[in-house]
DNA sequence: ATGCATGAGGT
DNA sequence: CCTCATGCATA
């Protein structure tokens, strides 16, 4: 019985309309380089006494190169893109898809990081391919013929190609007794092959016609992984953790080799319309409040509970309020590509390993 | 493009 | 409570 779910929240009934999509608003948008990258460490479990390793993305890069190196950029201006605009649509919404595998190494040190070096995966192509450098096999389209009828769908309904998460070539103690030397799938990307992709990603979307939204909607008829604009958006801007965008690499890539192929696809595009998440309005912090969090997010970025309720008081803010303003404000701070300039502090003024309490404002 | 929010999994 | 992945709603 569909019946209603009490939901404290206002839960708008109303039919949103089919939205036009808006399809011109992100595209044409030259974000800007990515420079500098202060990122301390990835884990705040990691000793930082004497400075793990060389693993941040650190910073001093120069002008030139957003990230450690870049790479000549390809001109990735593939001459058939064809303008035809067809959603790839394969007609069978594949929804079975193994839990996540998040297999966490049960002492890893850390799941290697953006500036990682990656001692194995030196092969970079130096120029010769501009892309497919995570070539992959996919089903050859014999040729450019006309198709006369619809791209048969690749049927990678189970292939859920389940890749290890991340793991770092720096250090392989002991795996029970397995030797690990095989590895046929792809190495964890380095954020210089990451960044790369995201641009490609990025130019070749646009160029195909398809809006963030669509792809995100697309991997999911495809794959069974809906995304949301916003993630597709925090892809091609860096915005997400190295993790995260380990993860979503490849399945972007994959509907890239789609897109490129599906080059008449007739299909249709079906909107999922389900959306029963009842949610609490959106509080709007103001300008003046925010710097004041500011303030205290730079003296203490975890406050402990005591701390956020007397802070939610003075401001006259809801703890809970508080409370995730400071988990957000701390999770941009471990994104790649920091939105505003952060200047590139050497250092923070307060240790990480002496925790020092707040002291009381 | 982003700000605030939800939720799952971990301590 | 935290982190982390993700997204609705909004600027």
């Amino acid at each position: 019985m569909a019946t209603a779910a009490s939901n404290p929240y206002s839960i708008l009934a109303s039919s949103s309309l089919v939205h036009a999509d808006s399809a011109g608003m992100q595209q044409g948008s030259p974000f800007r380089n990515p420079q500098k990258l202060l990122q301390s460490d990835y884990l705040q479990g990691v000793p930082s006494n004497g400075h793990p390793l060389g693993h941040h993305w650190v910073t001093s890069l120069s002008d030139g190169g957003p990230w450690p190196s870049a790479l000549a950029s390809a001109p990735l201006e593939q001459p058939d893109v064809k303008p035809g605009r067809e959603d790839l649509q394969l007609g069978a919404i594949i929804h079975h898809r193994s839990p996540h595998v998040s297999h966490h190494s049960p002492h890893a040190n850390h799941p290697s990081a953006w500036g990682a070096s990656p001692a194995h995966s030196a092969s970079l192509a130096s120029a010769a391919q501009p892309l497919n450098v995570y070539s992959q096999a996919g089903f050859a389209v014999g040729g450019m013929l006309e198709h006369g009828g619809l791209t048969p769908p690749p049927a990678a309904a189970a292939a859920a190609a389940m890749h290890p998460g991340l793991r770092d070539g720096a250090e392989h103690g002991e795996l029970g007794g397995h030797h690990c030397q095989d590895h046929s799938d792809e190495e964890t990307p380095t954020s210089d092959e990451l960044e790369q992709f995201a641009k490609q990603f990025k130019q070749r979307r646009i160029k195909l016609g398809f809006t963030q939204a669509d792809v995100g909607l697309a991997l999911g008829t495809l794959y069974g992984n809906v995304f949301s604009q916003t993630t597709i958006c925090r892809f091609e801007a860096l915005q997400l953790s190295f993790k995260n965008m380990c993860k979503l690499k490849p399945l972007l890539n994959k509907w890239l080799e789609e897109a490129d192929s599906s080059t008449g696809s007739p299909t249709s595009i079906d909107k999922i319309a389900a959306q029963g998440r009842k949610r609490k309005k959106r509080t709007s912090i103001e300008v003046s409040v925010k710097g004041v969090l500011e303030t205290h997010f730079l003296k203490c970025p975890k406050p402990a509970a005591q701390e956020i309720s007397s802070l939610a008081d003075s401001l006259q803010l809801e703890k809970e309020v508080v409370r995730v303003w400071f988990c957000n404000r701390r999770q941009k701070e471990k994104r790649m590509t920091p939105p505003g300039e952060q200047q590139p502090h050497e250092v923070y003024p307060h240790s990480v390993k002496t925790d020092t309490a707040c002291h009381d404002l």
